[in-house]
DNA sequence: TTGTATGCGTTATCAC
DNA sequence: GTGATAACGCATACAA
């Protein structure tokens, strides 16, 4: 008949609030809200827990308040620079927060997203964060049911589950080709690996500016499945050499792919600019230290990550921004590559 | 005399075993262990769960449980593409188990690092991981004080909290060394950057070297504690070469550097290999493409995360491995950028 | 293989 | 500002 259940062991609060001489629900208010407190027990509370090392349980936490303060974040990728960036602004802004991050990785796979989403469920986190627009729809039921503030990044778009920070991709890579045809360039390719959705966006926006522009040519599109790497777009820009060598300039689906590209053009002595124009996307640091700096469209990717976290963080306080939609733009880096045809 | 306080209006394990004509503790064991139960009623308990939506609560499964499957990962950066290959390995290897990742970023500050530890110990992970060897004492205490299996990553030395997976960057960069001096190369210089403690180690593997071939000279090191970019790389060298004009040879502490590296010899019209040779460290996958191709130091960063956590989730079965140091060393991948003097 | 009784450590509720 | 009481939803221990 003895208690059917070893005890943890650890310092719980009801140790914590005897040693101070007041009642657990009060040591409890003091790691929740010292202010609620009288300044003698705050202080007392206190200087019990640092003796006894006192540790709180967050599990009794999460079960006794059903809520956390974790904000779930879904990514496709971690190798992918671009999204180390967006992390980044993610973990920079939850520390100035009581939340904390909850990283999960998708691996570009929308099955795997609904997994980790069910998961999350468990967790009944305070907030999540996903990336991209394209979930399947047992996804958004389950973001539906979760009820807790979320936000779609990287992309805009119509129909947010709830709110959105991101870019149009479409319109970025419109402007990036818009940019070389200004610049004189005629016979313009497109280089792109691991054709996510938010890929082929781009790749509709190269489209539409060569069709506004009369210049279109399937052709001259080189894409595969494969994962992004500096080695590949030396491949691919090959491939499309051999397609139509008499192109003038290449957009590429990202800067790793333009670097590499870049790498192949110099193996073959075909100078860039004035033989070959390349504009990548992305934006990443090197871009402009290349020889020649190579131009490409830079994205905001760190404060997409920021604006994320405080927006999700201000609606769990209530506080939801006027407009659920934040565009934050893009800006397209002239450099060296794509200077002026004949200049 | 209501009840006192509002259910969450959420299914619970109770719901789902009422359906199913179980005792809740049946349904638990389906959730956990459904060979335990017979055919019939795990098929019940099944269609009831999925019929009623049932998602369960982790944090009443932890408190109850007394533990979690979560195991915690504490690394220096995000942005740093190092860590993004151990991650991938981390999350891979996690995928086989049961166990789901918690990830922390201590931006390369011990006491973040502190202070992430104790939010860790707060949720009683299963396992941890944390990067490096050079913790505060605070925060080997705590780690001891958590009480269970714990993998430090990247660096090997001879006091582990508990188990190590790394290689040494002290015998690496000393490799990377001899091979440029025994490849002909005299002034040899080495160049930088975000000085941590592993980097610092790199840097007493080149002074050893040099001293060992009687080649040194602290003219030749170029050092700041500001975080690795491409761009640096060439003020690095830029620098280097205002002190020593007749430097022959550089050895990078990564490949960021080393290719900043070489976009300011391409810039300076300074031929690689013949009138400089480069190093990187880490070979990251562009060193291969680069024109020339750039010899580095490659380290086994995915293998590194994989075994970590194959290491932690054996542990807290009871299987520790019979060693608890694994040294995963490291392969000199030599390539034209470190060609022989003079061929 | 299944069920009963009980406890995990915390916080919500309401009263003072 | 403080405290008594009763949950939160699940798993452990033990018995059957």
């Amino acid at each position: 008949m003895e208690r059917k259940r070893a005890k943890s062991g650890e310092i719980r609060l009801t140790e914590v609030a005897k040693l101070a001489g007041v009642s657990p629900i009060t040591a409890s208010r003091f790691f929740r809200n010292p202010e609620a407190l009288s300044i003698s027990k705050r202080e007392r509370v206190a200087s019990a827990a640092k003796e006894l090392g006192y540790v709180p349980n967050l599990a009794a936490r999460a079960l006794a308040s059903q809520r956390t303060e974790v904000i779930g974040v879904l990514i496709p990728s971690l190798t992918n620079n671009v999204f180390s960036d967006v992390l980044r602004g993610i973990y920079d802004a939850s520390e100035g927060s009581r939340y904390s991050i909850q990283l999960a990785n998708t691996r570009y796979s929308i099955l795997q997203e609904e997994k980790l989403l069910r998961l999350f469920q468990a967790q009944k986190p305070a907030g999540l964060i996903v990336t991209g627009i394209d979930q399947t729809p047992e996804s958004r039921s389950v973001m539906e049911a979760m009820n807790c503030p979320i936000a779609q990044i990287m992309e805009i778009g119509p129909d947010p589950v709830d709110m959105m920070v991101g870019f149009s991709h479409y319109d970025a890579a419109f402007a990036a080709v818009s940019h070389l045809i200004s610049q004189g360039f005629r016979r313009i390719g497109f280089l792109g690996a691991q054709m996510d959705p938010r890929m082929q966006r781009r790749l509709q926006g190269y489209r539409d500016a060569m069709k506004a522009a009369s210049l279109f040519d399937p052709r001259n599109i080189v894409t595969t499945p494969v994962p992004t790497t500096v080695t590949l777009g030396g491949t691919l820009i090959a491939d499309l050499l051999l397609r139509t060598p008499d192109i003038e300039g290449i957009v590429c689906v990202n800067d790793d792919i333009a670097l590499g590209a870049l790498f192949e053009c110099q193996r073959r002595h075909i100078s860039v600019p004035e033989d070959m124009a390349i504009v990548g996307f992305n934006d990443l640091e090197f871009m402009a230290s290349a020889v020649p700096s190579l131009t490409s469209v830079r994205t905001n990717r760190y404060e997409m990550g920021r604006r994320a976290v405080t927006m999700v963080t201000a609606a769990i306080d209530g506080n939801r921004p006027p407009e659920p939609v934040v565009d934050l733009g893009f800006e397209l880096m002239v450099r060296e590559s794509s200077s002026a045809r004949g200049v």
